[in-house]
DNA sequence: CGTTTTTAGTTGCAATGGCAACAAAAACCA
DNA sequence: TGGTTTTTGTTGCCATTGCAACTAAAAACG
């Protein structure tokens, strides 16, 4: 079994000693940073949630992503084949901490923690790849009700319980499933109805 | 800008020297691995085509990815999050390299091979993310048809041609895009009847 | 604390697209 | 080559779900 990366050890040393690194704050609807205009990032969120959100021609919002305390993001981590910008947006309060990803290797001064960094840089990866392939498995769904189900079904495997809440807005959760929002709440009520599941706010009780 | 893996010498190199790794042949419609049974595999693509497979509870399978000659699949690109088996099945006669992740580094009496591909696996995850986020943004379009224009305009735009030819079977296709194929096929008619494409068996030419 | 903005909850209507079923064409294979 | 299987192309039907529109509730904000 591969080591986990140590979050906190590893970036406070950044923090500390690297003079590549800078740390900024951010408020709520602050846009964090872009892909298509700062490639070669690596953000790691220090604090706070944040969403990666695109808009499609029609003028609708997707969010591609939600970031939580100690995800790492970037274009780096994504790869974008798109002329279309994704933005990271602060959903509340923020702290982000940036590195250029080409220089990892170069800054090697003082900063064994980015050897360090480079080093987990693989299983990093593989956990981003991990969330992505969820995702993508979410979005293999044709059903409102598959999509919720098979959402609902891993935040209860997430936190090892039947009850749980969602993490979202419905407006939010409707754009991440990307589902239309009335559609869903049908959906919803639905299955309430039915005994499948139940709805109390924002708290959700698989049955 | 970072340099770009090797594929040929590098894998070429571990076939000729390295212990661990081994090379299979499979024909059409053998299975060449399995994610949720053979973990911790590192499976590189030599020469065919092969498809990464889904079934769904209701027995729909899904293509979730096409691989071809020197692509990188596993279950360590994939990290699987859930309990349904994923399949890698031969289109046509394939030649897989087979090598196992966690012995990357410790296989090193002759392996200078290994090494190299250790230090290239930052790389070869990015181009993986770039495919898996690139399926993302297709899976976001809601309608049959901005699915096919977002699929078509990526194959455009990678062979720099408005004219190509679609590397699935439209039965494919539609597995691959999450779509019923007699909504895909009628969609597709009256794209061309609009002249927005021209569809020529399985060449399409962008208008 | 009152005002404004955002989110939640509902519903009627219409169209998109999933399903089933079938014939024709093409690909496969023995 | 001839027979079998798979793929392609097409259509009618109708359930699902997207859209618009509106009210109530909650949250944000000054």
């Amino acid at each position: 079994m591969k080591k986990k990366f140590d979050f906190v050890k590893v970036t406070g040393n950044i923090i500390k000693h690297c003079p590549l690194s800078s740390v900024k704050k951010f408020k709520k609807n602050e846009i964090i940073t872009t892909y298509l205009l700062k490639r070669n990032q690596i953000c790691i969120l220090l604090s706070g949630l944040a969403h990666l959100i695109r808009y499609t021609p029609n003028g609708d919002r997707r969010i591609i992503y939600s970031f939580k305390s100690g995800d790492a993001f970037g274009e780096v981590f994504y790869k974008l084949h798109t002329s279309r910008e994704l933005f990271v947006e602060a959903k509340g309060d923020c702290e982000v901490l940036f590195l250029p990803y080409d220089k990892l290797d170069s800054c090697n001064k003082d900063c064994t923690y980015h050897l360090q960094l480079l080093k987990d840089l693989p299983d990093l990866f593989i956990d981003r790849m991990a969330e992505l392939n969820t995702r993508t498995e979410m979005l293999t769904h044709k059903s409102v009700r598959d999509k919720l189900l098979f959402y609902f079904n891993n935040l209860s495997s997430e936190e090892k319980k039947k009850k749980f809440n969602l993490p979202f807005s419905y407006t939010d959760l409707a754009d991440y499933l990307v589902l239309d929002r009335s559609a869903m709440m049908r959906e919803l009520s639905k299955m309430d109805n039915e005994g499948i599941i139940k709805k109390e706010g924002k708290t959700i009780t698989l049955l």
